[in-house]
DNA sequence: GCGAACCTACTCGGATATGGGATGTCCGAGTTCTCGTGG
DNA sequence: CCACGAGAACTCGGACATCCCATATCCGAGTAGGTTCGC
């Protein structure tokens, strides 16, 4: 899995808790604040916006916000829009090619292919059932400074 | 997730129905009997061997075996050997670089982290919990020709 | 005829190329704020 | 003092390099069986 998506992640609950009250966030910033490659992450961004996650406003106070309430944001919604829908087995039908197995048309999904989708399934079930305010909702327990902090730096930069 | 997972599974499908009895099967065989390229399998195999799950013999009549029943024998197994162990979503504590967060030593890890460490829990159970038998005896059921199939093409070639 | 030594064919194993995608960078289009100017 | 327009600064968005790993390949080390020679 690439590491844009702990990238992205990181600055969605940054976005949750600064973009709020119609204020947005420059990309440079949040790279800034992370210490990430501004002009990638901004390349990130680009997917969740086309994902409908995140809205972005051009101009000179422009930047990015989170397009739905954090609870309504999945972590599956977040590493689908970064990663694609594609799941990561991909079968080639190999029962099919060369002497073994007859070449006719696939009736239903091999048997190793059901329990690989069996397993992502479970995986993306996971994912689907965290939003990005139980995560929010998470840090604040363990460091109550932390929204306060970002809140801080981001206002005088 | 690299295809050689596929190409692996499916090969040891054929080892379990035509290696029996000590008879070992070429990786060479196991190539052309879906049509896959020779060299790049046997790679794929030697990390089997290291694992543990599979026993090749060389010489004239060596090839390779399960060194396990088929029933001790996950998916699980199969992927960690051909993937690595290493978890899909590396964390890269970014929380304790740049301007944001203090850079203490983390006592455990964040909250994202934890999250997609559940998730790719739930995924090795689902796999950890399936073995070759089970897959064998399903591909048994849906084309019972299968077995005899493979062990007629393995005896002549 | 029988045994042993040699030879050949065949196997795995590691070292070695290559291509595609993830990673990283740059510049242009567009928008908004600001400042200056005229009324 | 207020309205307006030009300019500048800042933003995203897509096009352009670069690097690493999955993929693919080749050749050498080693073994088992077949063959041949000597007794």
């Amino acid at each position: 899995m690439g590491r844009g998506v702990e990238w992205v992640l990181h600055c969605c609950l940054d976005l949750a808790w600064v973009a709020r009250d119609g204020r947005a966030v420059p990309s440079v910033s949040l790279a800034a604040y992370h210490g990430l490659p501004a002009a990638y992450l901004s390349k990130q961004f680009q997917l969740l916006c086309r994902a409908g996650l995140v809205t972005s406003m051009p101009g000179r106070q422009g930047g990015l916000r989170l397009a739905l309430s954090s609870d309504r944001i999945s972590l599956l919604d977040v590493v689908v829009a970064i990663e694609g829908k594609e799941p990561a087995f991909r079968c080639m039908e190999i029962r099919r090619q060369g002497p073994g197995g007859v070449p006719g048309s696939p009736d239903r999904p091999c048997s190793i292919t059901q329990a690989m989708r069996r397993a992502e399934l479970a995986w993306r079930r996971e994912l689907q059932e965290i939003s990005l305010a139980d995560i929010a909702a998470e840090v604040e327990f363990k460091s109550p400074s932390a929204p306060a902090h970002a809140r801080q730096w981001f206002a005088t930069n």
